[in-house]
Order: structure tokens, then sequence, then C-alpha cells
DNA sequence: TAAGAATATTCTATATTCCGAATATACACA
DNA sequence: TGTGTATATTCGGAATATAGAATATTCTTA
């Protein structure tokens, strides 16, 4: 029992792990956009987006409303924005330590 | 340098995104402990608690001293604590969802 | 120094994630 | 009904993550 709840929280730490999907939670935090507003604010591909998006339904992280043509996304459980609000702190806290990773993580990119 | 900020926190989410590393970090919120006794209160493989050990420690979330034979990890930074709180409360105030979503991922599991 | 304990690393096979391309679906409106 | 717009799904291949087995490293102590 234990160990599917952690298994639950890994599954939404996943939907979490991925910049695209941090960049579309950092837009809905204003409230509530089209799809098509989210994809233009990200300049990324329709259907990654659409599968991006697909991976936070299903994991019920937003909510989604048609409206004729399009579909409105809006985040489905405020406290998310304050797991993302305490991560922000984290991270500036841990900026030093941050810092030092990004350049890891550059250095890595580069070494490919 | 946003697109970047954002693939660190990704990568900070990817390394919660399991379930025996979201059972490493319960471990340690209690304390330091040897990696030892946290492969004994998990029963996981030595060597794959270890390579869980080497993601939480290439994200900076834990820091491990050496004393002797054994290694001792804990939490680096206390605001993560708080990330796992705030988690903890989203999974309460999503409960109803929540349960739904294991029964799901529950099926998904016998499906295959 | 040899043996044993604690931990880390490497290797290999498998599973999962990710992207873009192509395609499908749903709606609007001429 | 036909055409265009918005969104979702499917597919294939590349990249990444995961587990366990085997091996390496480091320390302790006889």
């Amino acid at each position: 029992m234990q160990e599917k709840l952690r298994t639950y929280k890994a599954s939404i730490f996943q939907a979490l792990a991925h910049p695209t999907r941090i960049a579309i939670l950092e837009v809905l935090r204003e409230g509530e956009h089209s799809a098509r507003t989210i994809q233009e604010k990200l300049g990324v591909e329709q259907a990654n987006l659409s599968q991006h998006l697909a991976i936070l339904r299903s994991r019920q992280i937003v909510t989604n409303r048609k409206d004729g043509n399009q579909v409105f996304y809006s985040i489905r459980n405020p406290v998310l924005l304050e797991v993302l609000d305490v991560m922000r702190r984290y991270f500036q806290t841990n900026l030093a330590d941050a810092i030092q990773m990004l350049e890891e993580v550059e250095s890595e990119a580069l070494a490919r």
C-alpha cells in the first residue's frame, strides 16, 4: 500500500519532470489558456504540446474545457501552485549549487 | 536562460520521480542514515540503492559523509522537506483523484 | 597482509520517454 | 456539404532510465 502511494507520488513528479511541462504550468499559473495560446507562448510544435498536455491530463494536474473549436486548460488543484512556489524557494536557496549544476549540464551537453 | 532554468527544475523533479527515491527521502527525513540502514529499511538490492543514491547525489539533493567503512546520507537542503510536505498536502486534497489514478495504475499493471 | 564488510561502478537487457511526421477528429462557417 | 482551424492520436526511431549481475574500491580487523 505504502509502495503504491509512492508510485503515485512518483508519477506526479514524473509529470513535472520536463521543461516544456514546467513551462506549460507557468503559463497556466496566470489563468486558463487555450492550447493554441500556450503553443504560441512556448513556441513548440503542436503535436508535441498536445502530447505534453495529455500527460498533465492523465495525471489530473490540469483540466480542460471545450469551447467550440478550442480547448482551454487550467490547473486543477491550486495546491500544485504552492508546490511550484516552494520549489522556486528551493531553487533560490540552492542557487549556488544550481549554477554549478547548470554548468555541468552545459559541459555535458557540449561533450556530446 | 529561462529554458535552462526549467531544465534544471525538471531535473530535480526527475530525481524525485521514482518510488524508491521517494522512499529514500522519507527515510532521510528522519535524519542521517547509512546506506546500509537505508537498504535494510527499504529491502532493495544493494547495487540498485547505490544507483538511486547516485542520482540523488548528482542532483545535489543529498550529501554524503564517509565514516570509516560506511557512508552516511542526509538531505542537503531542508527546503526540500517542505516540498515533500506541500506535496503531501497536494495528495490529500487530491485524494479522490488519487484513488482513481491508483486504480488505473493498478489495472494498467494488471493489463501488462 | 588476507579476509570480510560496506559501498560504488560497469555492463547488459529491457522498458520508457521524447520528438517529429503523418493522420484523425471535431467544430465553424461559407 | 466542403474547407479551414484547433486539437488529439498514432507510429517509428533515438535517447534515457531501470534492474540485476558482476566487479571494483575502500576500509576494518584478525
